[in-house]
DNA sequence: AGTCAATAGAATTTGGAAATTATTGAACTA
DNA sequence: TAGTTCAATAATTTCCAAATTCTATTGACT
């Protein structure tokens, strides 16, 4: 049997939407990290990414590189490599940090944003309360389509900020919010009405009430990781060990 | 002759602290880029950066993409990488940016910072307005020295604002701002007097007086930013050229 | 001239083997 | 027993050559 190369499984399987085999390890491996599917504190040795996502380990490392840069994985040099750790501290940082950065993104978006931006607003925010939460009816499951459209519709509120710094940012923090997300998923899944949040939030947005768009913003970032805070069942730390190589 | 290990080559030269060669590299790299020894834009060649630092083509990729990540070095799938491009345009709204972010630094930092803190900004304060900015008498010629304490003075005054993520997205940022600073450094030398600039901020700073060490702060980081675009010599283009690979 | 396809050359990307370093555990000492 | 040394093992890091992809050029064709 011929062997592949990278283009022939770019055409078989479109969803590959990467270039490049490292491109497509970091997108893979990020995702993995963000669900959950790799736990925090796990130790990535390159063997077990090999197999895991069939490539060489060239591609593996650079990926790991990468994403050791954003946090999500946390290096120490000649020990490889660690899946980043959580804690409630470390919660409560994120959550403080996301509240102060998204705060400014908002403002200055709705002090700026024009008519396409609103339109793009009302349009995404569409798209995603059509979208169902959980991939499963009955219990939660992730659901990759309702994360995206999320991701856009939240986007697409600060979009106008005029500082692609202030939107790299806030995509980072997103990210490592989303990993504590998907700890307490499962719990908050069948009490929480998230779509009335985003319908209050995108009113506000739309009236340029920037201070009640803020308070909404907040809370909603609040109300997230209250949850997992409560939803203790994942015996989440207090603190980084000072000792953890996953610590960063 | 014999070969030289990587451990042989750090007892020769205590300067190299890094453990491994990728990071050697990203140190290396990194200097040359916030220096201007590397020139915004100019393409960067595995062979060519092999032969630069002395070492293999992975550790050169690895100290690229990690520097990708933190936007000093621009990646395109199969078209390998460039120095990141600089702009008017991005000067504006980095500093723009950087205003936000270190706004919000800076005014936890006064709420929160304890004694300790205090004395580490007297300190840096001191050890900074000892040390010349130039490393030659009468033109200007970078000094690593007065760079280093001049960082370690600004992360004194923003060291107790409770979040490693602010502090790490203002060191990002100062690492882009140190690249248009050293454009201009020539021209500026003479003429500014940055001691002063620094020791009313540690005054309003001590004083607790949040308003001022803002307005001082902001007053800082714009002043850099006129000096560059002022001094056009460098002829700097308007804005990022979209068909420019380096534009990020 | 302008467009397009084929081709040669240059650069990037990748996989694996070799070199280096960390870790483990057994044997030994105080 | 606690702590050290040292060899064996495991993992990380690095180098390099092969494979792939991009780029520039040439020449045929409209």
């Amino acid at each position: 049997m011929a062997e592949q190369t990278q283009l022939e499984r770019s055409k078989e399987d479109p969803k590959v939407a990467s270039t490049t085999v490292a491109s497509s390890v970091y997108d893979q491996l990020r995702l993995d990290i963000l669900t959950g599917d790799l736990q925090p504190g796990e130790k990535l040795r390159s063997e077990f990414l090999r197999g895991r996502y069939k490539a060489g380990i060239s591609p593996v490392r650079e990926a790991l590189n990468r994403l050791a840069t954003e946090r999500l994985v946390c290096r120490e040099d000649q020990r490889g490599f660690h899946v980043a750790a959580v804690s409630k501290a470390g919660l409560i940082e994120l959550t403080k940090t996301r509240c102060w950065i998204e705060e400014r993104a908002l403002r200055e978006s709705i002090e700026h944003g024009d008519d396409a931006w609103e339109e793009q607003i009302v349009l995404t925010f569409h798209r995603l309360s059509r979208t169902p939460r959980s991939a499963d009816d009955q219990t939660y499951a992730f659901n990759a389509k309702w994360e995206g459209l999320h991701r856009d519709f939240h986007n697409a509120v600060i979009a106008a900020c005029g500082s692609h710094w202030l939107l790299s940012f806030c995509e980072q923090l997103v990210d490592q919010a989303d990993r504590y997300r998907q700890l307490a998923a499962a719990v908050s899944y069948p009490k929480r009405n998230e779509r009335d949040e985003h319908q209050d939030l995108m009113e506000a947005v739309l009236a340029r009430d920037a201070d009640r768009a803020v308070a909404l913003q907040c809370a909603h970032i609040h109300k997230t990781a209250d949850i997992v805070l409560n939803a203790n069942l994942n015996n989440l730390p207090d603190d980084f060990d000072p000792a953890d190589p996953s610590r960063c």
